[in-house]
DNA sequence: TGGTAGCATTGATCTGGATCAAAGCTATTT
DNA sequence: AAATAGCTTTGATCCAGATCAATGCTACCA
């Protein structure tokens, strides 16, 4: 089922170095200090499912996720639920790089990921010695914070059907009106996005037609707007995306 | 019922200055840019209960918790539910002030409460322009992150039961062993803290006596620790507290 | 072209924890 | 000492969503 791909190609990455530079947020840091990084580390490329670390492993590596998508997982046995869904591009959990604690979540590819490996002791050098990282890293950690936030909020303050609602709703917003949209990944996995087991997706999805939401296979046709937006209020602090401007160095 | 206050005491402080360098994670940031923070903010004090700001305000402040203690909560419409619980020392929620979005939480004033209350724009130069600050922010708000996911994951993971065993073992494990230990806090308080209703958290209460957990007012005697630890499995990565030592500059 | 393996749907049933309701406790106030 | 008000306990009931089970539906592979 191909069609459930993400489709925004950016043209594939051969060098860490490379990849850094095309990294927006880390746009105002120095050459040198992104020279010295890409040095220092290796790009990788994993297929999905692979597992890039475990809970309670100590991080070696800072991991930028630079194309692709992964899914951190709270585990406990034969239990997983997903806690933070994270594409590129960002940083996987660099609280525990900075930190210098183990991972407390379990990192799987979802679509096949590029990512740059920087070794943790040196990612943690530049940090501290250039200026400009810092600052970036510091707004990479603080939107991802909101974003786990947002995630918490919408768990337990939304019923199971408002999430899908909302869930949909906002795809539609984002694309042509009238035009039905393709949901952009497989509905087991945009459950586990919402917090609900596979069968709790799929029969929600049936009651949504009462509410203006047809799901017909891939496809989501808002049948009825007013009524859906009726039921499915977004709210721009949930729903919202969560904008990652790093703070500017003035002056000189 | 005061026997249920904190009782950790430090000699109270009088000027935003004063709080500032009594504030560990601040140590190692230099005198004058604690003097420059400290010309611009406020030491404020708030009774319990007071509300320092609503979801979807924008910040005005950073605000730095010196003593006390502080609720951040989800609200829609009537219901409420914790997702924060945060103790003196610490900031509140830097990542709206940095990243100049609304706050999506409402902050309430659990213990009294001491805040250095810091002019927004005036703390983001500083962090911007103060590299121990800069730092130090960055281990506070990474310390945040993964006290939030644990959090989560404690809520996901385990059932109530355990999550009320395991927070009256933690207890004991900090105390003198044979020793009754004494609640914290209110029960009511303890239920929102591990996400379920008073009502649960008092009929769960009464069924540990089993696991050798015997609750009695707000004293609890661990009158069988084997069968309390087998049954409530304490997971360091979980229930172990988050530390928060700020990278270090070195050399010069 | 059949086989196999992973998704998706649908139905039946179960259950952890919430909710609603009613006393009991404590503590402080007057 | 009575009264008010906030916490706690206990009991009865409810319900959203999970779990278990069976069947379809694709899609890929030999």
């Amino acid at each position: 089922m191909d069609v459930l791909q993400n489709s925004a190609k950016t043209p594939p990455v051969s060098t860490s170095r490379e990849a850094l530079a095309r990294t927006p947020w880390l746009a105002a840091v120095p050459v040198a200090t992104l020279d010295r990084l890409a040095e220092l580390s290796m790009l990788h490329r994993m297929p999905p499912n692979s597992v890039l670390f475990e809970q309670a492993e100590s991080p070696a590596f800072a991991q930028l996720l630079v194309q692709g998508s992964i899914e951190l997982l709270a585990a406990r046995g034969a239990e997983e639920t997903l806690v933070e869904f994270v594409r590129a591009p960002d940083l996987l959990l660099p609280a525990a790089v900075l930190n210098q604690q183990p991972y407390l979540l379990r990192a799987r590819v979802l679509d096949e990921a590029t990512l740059v490996m920087i070794q943790a002791e040196a990612f943690r050098q530049a940090v501290v010695s250039d200026r400009a990282l810092c600052l970036a890293v510091l707004a990479c950690q603080a939107a991802q914070f909101r974003r786990q936030i947002k995630h918490a909020k919408n768990l337990q303050l939304r019923s199971a059907e408002e999430r899908v609602g909302c869930y949909l709703l906002r795809l539609t917003e984002d694309a042509t009106p009238g035009q039905p949209v393709r949901l952009p990944l497989e509905k087991r996995l945009i459950a586990s996005q919402l917090g609900m087991t596979r069968e709790t997706f799929s029969r929600t999805l049936a009651t949504l037609a009462r509410h203006g939401l047809r799901v017909e296979g891939d496809l989501v046709h808002l049948e009825n707007a007013a009524a859906a937006r009726a039921r499915f209020q977004l709210d721009p602090l949930l729903d919202g995306p969560e904008p990652m401007l790093p703070l500017q160095i003035q002056g000189i």
